[in-house]
DNA sequence: AATCAAATGTTATATTATAACATCCGCTAG
DNA sequence: CTAGCGGATGTTATAATATAACATTTGATT
C-alpha cells in the first residue's frame, strides 16, 4: 500500500525528475530504431523529436512549426506534418486524440499503445502500459468480434503533482 | 460460449435492425431528458440530432451542415457547432475524438462514457459500456493518482459485419 | 412598455491538415 | 560518366475543422 504522497514522489515526471536522461533516452532509442530498421532519422526529423521532447507536454504541430524556424528557414506545415508522420509511423510519438497534439513515446520499440493520462492543468501526458485495462479491452473485442487496427485510450483530468499544489479542482 | 457467427446476428446494428426504433428512442430519450432537465431541444438541436442518428456512423460536422441547409436556410458552422455543444452537454452524442465526428449515444441518461469499436470499414461506432474495462481503468487511476474529468476510449478495425463480408482485412 | 436571458443570425477569422507539383541529392545500372 | 530512380524536402495553394465577436430575435417577467 502507497499514500498518494509517495506516489506523487514517484511520479515518472516528478518536478526532481532527471530530464536530461528523458530526452537523451529517447533520442538514442529513436537512433537505434531508425538505423536497425533501415530508416532515416534524417535532421528535420530529429529537430522535431527533439522539440516534441522538450517537455512532456502536448505540443501542437504549429507550436513546433513556430519553434523549428529559427533552425529551418525553410519549414511549412508540410515540413512538420511529414516529420509527424514518419515518427508516428516508427512509434516514436504518439498523437494525443482528443488535443490534436502530440506527445514523445515513452516505449518505443517495446507495445506502443497506453494508456494516456493527461493534466488539463499542466497540459503534461502520462504514458501507462495499464495491462489489466489492454486485457479486458481484448476480452472486449474477442466477444465483439471486432479486428482492432490501433486504439486510442486517453483520459483527461489533474495529475497528482497539479492536485497536490492546488486544492480546487476546476 | 458463443460462435462469431452468433455475436454477429446479436450485433446491435446487424443489418436486420430495426433502426426506425433505434432513432425513435434516442429522440424520446433526448426529449425527455431535456423536459426533466429544463432545457430546450430546440427545432434546430432536434434536427441536428435526427441527422446524426440517420445512421451509427460517425458525422462530420461540415456534413451535417450540408445536410441541414436544405431545412434551416441560415445555417452556417456556428449553427451545427452550438447544436453539437448542447447535444454533448446533454450527453446526447459522442465526439469521436479520433474522426472529429460525432454519433449519436445509445446510452443517454445512463452513464455516457463508454467503450467506442469504430470500423474502418463502414464507418460505423459501436458503443459498448464495458464495465471491466472501466473498472480496470479506475484502478489504474487510483494508483496514478490521477483524478478522471472525461475519458476518451476509441478502437478503430474492423467491425464483425465487416470482418464476415471481407476476408481481407486491409 | 421595459428588461432580461437564451437562442440564433451573421461576418470574419483562427486553427489544423493535405494536395500537388517542383527540386534536390545520393545511389546505382548501364 | 551519366541517366535514371526513389526518398526527402521545398513551395504554393487550398481544404477541413472550429471559434470569436457582435447583432438580432424571441418569449418570459416585471
Ligand atoms: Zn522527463
Ligand atoms: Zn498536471
Ligand atoms: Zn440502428
Ligand atoms: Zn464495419
Amino acid at each position: 500500500m502507497t499514500t498518494l504522497a509517495e506516489a506523487s514522489l514517484n511520479h515518472p515526471h516528478s518536478s526532481e525528475h532527471d530530464h536530461k536522461k528523458c530526452v537523451s533516452e529517447a533520442l538514442d532509442t529513436a537512433e537505434h530504431l531508425c538505423v536497425v530498421r533501415g530508416v532515416q532519422l534524417t535532421p528535420i526529423r530529429h529537430q522535431v523529436l527533439e522539440l516534441i521532447w522538450d517537455s512532456h507536454k502536448a505540443v501542437k504541430a504549429y507550436e513546433l512549426l513556430d519553434r523549428i524556424k529559427p533552425l529551418q528557414n525553410a519549414a511549412k506545415p508540410a515540413t512538420i506534418y511529414r516529420a509527424l508522420d514518419f515518427l508516428m509511423e516508427q512509434g516514436l510519438i504518439h498523437r494525443v486524440e482528443s488535443l490534436n497534439a502530440f506527445v514523445g513515446c515513452s516505449s518505443s520499440g517495446h507495445q506502443h499503445e497506453q494508456l494516456l493520462l493527461i493534466c488539463k492543468h499542466c497540459n503534461e501526458v502520462e504514458e501507462r502500459p495499464a495491462t489489466e485495462v489492454m486485457q479486458a479491452l481484448s476480452q472486449e473485442f474477442d466477444q465483439a468480434g471486432f479486428i482492432v487496427h490501433s486504439k486510442a485510450i486517453e483520459v483527461h483530468g489533474i495529475c497528482i503533482k497539479c492536485a497536490a499544489l492546488y486544492d480546487d479542482q476546476d
